[in-house]
DNA sequence: GTTCTATTCAACTAATCTGTTGAACATATG
DNA sequence: CATATGTTCAACAGATTAGTTGAATAGAAC
């Protein structure tokens, strides 16, 4: 190969891969991307989550479905999008990982919203499988119960934030509650765990969202435990 | 938090997030990423390598560091650039193994400018890192030799483009000699495989580059071995 | 059939991005 | 000091992108 083919290779082959990063260059698009790994959606679901108009919304999804990085399936009226594979959510897990260590302006956003996450017990992913199978724990997902229903950690009870009020009872005192939430930056699980520990609970989050957990490999149940 | 703030949390964070996604928009940045998978390199070298002026490849730089996703020192006169880390790479991986997996127009331009590519035996890192143990390999590193230096699969022969002619009494034709080269995409290593082929040798190409296979944790020598 | 609803499309504006050009700056050398 | 070289900056033109609005389309429901 001369020199002008080598050349033109590069071009196209990399125009190619950049199709995938100009799909990960809106923060609206990445948000969208964060919402589809809870699971399905709606254009109007998607449109309500992330605050945005349902044509604006409609636009960033064949934004990325000319991307390969969602798909959809119609089903009466409406059009349910998905994540086109798992992969999607690992490559945005790396764009997220790589803006959390070295993107100062991260913490500080946390930090400003988030101002007593530093003050609350965190448990990561190993550590609460460990526990799990010792059952030293209670583990809360606070996420919409349909979400719950959807897949969650093994064990775990569907607490959708506000019905905390009416599960307190099952809350044993004597066992230390974790909570958990669609990711590591959904302030549910932030909130419960301030709340429960108010109220004399031992509570703390986990770091990481069910995605997160999933993806990882760890165990996940679909049915309702009881 | 009340919705408001709610949504200002997630707006702020995200578009942090964006910054990412927005410096590997464009296929000359993800060029220079790939090339500062090599190691450092100057703003000049950049610009050679990837068929920009300098002044387009400094600008694309300085996006790149606003993202922190390359640092710079200067060296007298010489600026040299190197990626911030090696999330940095991995991030680039996963974008790229999402383009090649969903994309089909990948494969169609690999073909397109790779015709042979198929009909060329290749190994996988894993299967490379067998078959060292046992000696029954020859490994040529065919980039520049300044890369070699930098760092090599252990036991490799720097045999860059070019110099193979004079390279050949070193390869005994009773064993199989595999190649490698930059990256998957780099046509080296295809070149000298089709080369040695013509001339009776058992030869395959490493389906990774150097950067992928110091990435995965496979060992790396750095002195030239003889 | 008409009507309703969810989604997509088209046209438009404002904003952002890319590459070019030539000037400015930094660091060397004579 | 002047001069040369590598890099960065600033201003500009053309292309691309994001969001809005209103119309078009597709599939229920009546």
């Amino acid at each position: 190969m001369n020199t002008a083919a080598h050349r033109e290779f590069k071009e196209r082959l990399f125009e190619q891969f950049a199709r995938v990063g100009k799909a990960l260059a809106s923060p609206k698009r990445l948000e969208i991307v964060d919402l589809l790994a809870q699971g399905e959606r709606t254009v109007e679901d998607i449109a309500k989550e992330t605050a945005m108009s349902v044509a604006s919304a409609s636009q960033h999804l064949q934004a990325l479905k000319g991307a390969r990085m969602v798909e959809s399936r119609r089903e009466g009226l409406y059009a349910h999008y998905r994540l086109a594979g798992e992969d999607v959510f690992r490559t945005w897990q790396a764009v997220r990982a790589l803006a959390e260590s070295h993107l100062a302006e991260v913490d500080r956003v946390v930090e400003t919203y988030l101002e007593n996450r530093d003050t609350l017990e965190a448990v990561d992913a190993m550590e609460l499988m460990e526990r799990l199978s010792d059952g030293s724990v209670v583990v809360l997902d606070v996420r919409p119960e349909e979400e719950y229903r959807a897949g969650h950690i093994p064990g775990a009870i569907s607490v959708p934030v506000g019905a905390l009020e009416t599960a307190l009872h099952m809350l044993p005192k004597d066992k230390e509650v974790v909570a958990y939430c669609r990711g590591p930056y959904c302030v549910f699980s932030d909130e419960v765990v301030l709340a429960l520990s108010a109220r004399g609970y031992r509570a703390s989050r986990l770091t990481e969202g069910f995605p997160e957990w999933q993806t990882a490999g760890y165990p996940v149940e679909l049915k309702n435990p009881r």
